[in-house]
RNA sequence: GGCGCCAUGGUGUAACUGGUUAACACGCCGCCCUCUCAAGGCGGAGAGUUCGGGUUCGAUCCCCGAUGGCGCUACCA
């Protein structure tokens, strides 16, 4: 590590690299929201990178959800894929040839190797050290391959991936700006793929050549990367790069204190939005995480705007222990933000959020012809506007079925929906097969969702409703459904 | 298991470069206001700073150790 400040001249430029896997998560406004401030400081820029190199886990419309959820908080971007920059492209995917020209180079210098073993082999071993309790490393097979054997596979047409050569001895020293000096022995840091059998790079590899290429100066992300920062600095390294500085953000976390997950929070921004929360106080709020705000701003020490914490937020005044994510707190917060509202933007605010004009014409359509009064509008739609539903059993429960057994199935249809594509053509078959494959009637399954979503066991069509719903909220009120049935069998 | 990070009431934070009856906010409880519920006002309970050593005249704060929590340990990010 060089001793010397070697970025104090240079421009400030950092960068939230979001991979578009589902749905944008509180964990990327909190660290794009202190992104941003860090460079709204500095009159540095503040770059969106989409990280999209996993073919497996990709989807297709979280993307523009991302885009969307940070317009939201108003985390705006100088530099992405939707309005360019100097040193784009801006989403991975269209970096391939960025990274092939890289790794060769690691490749020449030998700071890389191809690996030719099958994951087959890998999981073998890997359990092997597992049971015999030995850290799970991988053995080194093609670190010491001979350059006829790499030839004579290649001709064979075996599918290999790169890996990085870590050095055998030794050890790296990183600084993190936050906690001092980070000391890994090289024993301890395993020979990380590179570039994947299918050509796309791994995170490691596309981080660090595109933070290099994008002139970034300093690297704010979450805490989860420490453990794989030495590999990263031994890529600067090795490519004969200056690091930038390191900034790791505590995780935030459930009541549990373990990493915050959707199995225990709502974790999608779409969901904090529909659900009706204020941008500005989901902004507030993340502002407490963590501290970074001096003690008393205007008599409020809790209350303050975006434009006041880009006035007096200090990164380097956050706290390394992982704050845990209150929801109780944030509901207060944001009521607070409501009840400042003149009548006239709050009303404005109800319009443009729950009583969007889209939404409730989309709502119409489904009890047009369930009504015989106008007045019964609300009947059949109190679920739409609540936030609290929670059927009793008589209303949940199928006959001849345990609560047991229900539960059980509750959570299987939630896997099913998470995992679906929130249109009428796919939920439908999805929702029946699951039916099919454990026994469960058409009748009972759908029963039993609608009464978890509207409380009732008359509604408005099941999958038209969840649509208009949505899935973020959808999925929510099946999560908290099984929390609470959870809870009170205890 | 290995490696790393972290540690102030239930939760989020504060306590100047070691000296305070350990502060504020959320939550909780009570009272007031009030047709109800909120909001608002007033008050209260709740931590001696994870534990044990050390340094010091003096440690929440510095050092060491232990314990606990968390993260990583993938051809995911």
């Amino acid at each position: 590590m060089t001793a010397i400040d070697p970025h104090s001249a240079e421009e400030i430029r950092v960068r939230i690299a979001p991979s578009p896997t589902g749905d944008p998560h509180v964990g990327t406004a909190y660290i794009g929201l202190i992104n941003f401030l860090y460079a709204r400081q500095r009159q540095g820029k503040f770059v969106l990178r989409i990280e999209d190199t996993d073919r497996a886990r990709f989807v297709a419309t979280s993307e523009q959800m991302i885009f969307d959820a940070l317009h939201w908080l108003g985390l705006e971007w100088d530099e992405g894929p939707d309005v360019g920059g100097p040193f784009g492209p801006y989403r991975q995917s269209e970096r391939s040839g960025i990274y092939r020209e890289h790794v060769e180079m690691l490749l020449q210098s030998g700071a890389a190797y191809r690996c030719f073993c099958t994951a087959e082999e890998l999981e073998a071993v890997r359990r092997r050290q597992m049971a015999a309790k030995l850290p799970a490393r991988y053995p080194g097979t093609c670190r010491t391959l001979s350059v006829t054997d790499v030839e004579a596979n290649l001709a064979a047409g075996k599918p290999f991936v790169i890996r990085m050569k870590v050095p055998a001895h030794g050890s790296t020293t990183f600084r993190d700006e936050l906690r001092g000096p980070i000391t890994f022995e090289h024993t301890n840091v395993d020979d990380q793929v590179l570039l994947k059998s299918d050509g796309f790079p791994t995170y490691h590899l596309a981080n660090v050549v595109d933070d290099h290429l994008m002139r970034i100066s300093d690297v704010i992300r979450a805490e989860e990367w420490i453990s794989s920062t030495p590999k990263h600095v031994l890529l600067y390294q090795a490519f004969g790069w200056q690091a930038p500085r390191f900034w790791h953000m505590p995780l935030l976390r459930n009541q549990d204190k373990s990493k915050i997950s959707k199995r225990k929070n709502p974790v999608s921004l779409v969901y904090y939005r529909q659900a009706g929360f204020l941008p500005d106080a989901m902004l507030n709020f993340l502002g407490l995480m963590g501290g970074g705000m001096p003690a008393d701003i205007n008599n409020a020490s809790e209350k303050f705007t975006l434009a006041e914490m880009i006035q007096h937020f200090d990164v380097k005044n956050i706290r390394p222990a992982g704050p845990v994510f209150d929801l109780t707190k944030l509901r207060w917060l944001n009521g607070e933000y409501i009840r400042a509202l003149s009548l006239q933007d709050f009303y404005a605010t109800l319009r443009s959020t729950v009583l969007a004009d889209e939404y409730l014409t989309e709502i119409a359509s489904l009890i047009q012809t369930r009504i015989e009064t106008l007045g019964e509008f609300g009947n059949l739609t109190h679920f739409f506007f609540a936030d609290d539903i929670q059927p009793a059993s008589e209303v949940f429960l199928p006959k001849n079925r345990t609560p047991e057994e229900t539960l059980v199935f509750a959570a299987e249809q939630l896997a099913v929906l998470e995992a679906t594509d929130w249109t009428h053509a796919a939920l439908e078959p999805a929702l029946k097969q699951l039916g099919e494959s454990k026994g469960w009637s058409v009748k009972e399954n759908f029963m039993l969702l609608r009464a978890i979503l509207t409380g009732s066991t008359m509604s408005p069509p099941l999958i038209e409703s969840m649509i208009v719903f949505g899935k973020a909220r959808t999925l929510d009120r099946v999560r908290r459904f099984i929390d609470v049935q959870k809870k009170s069998k205890k």
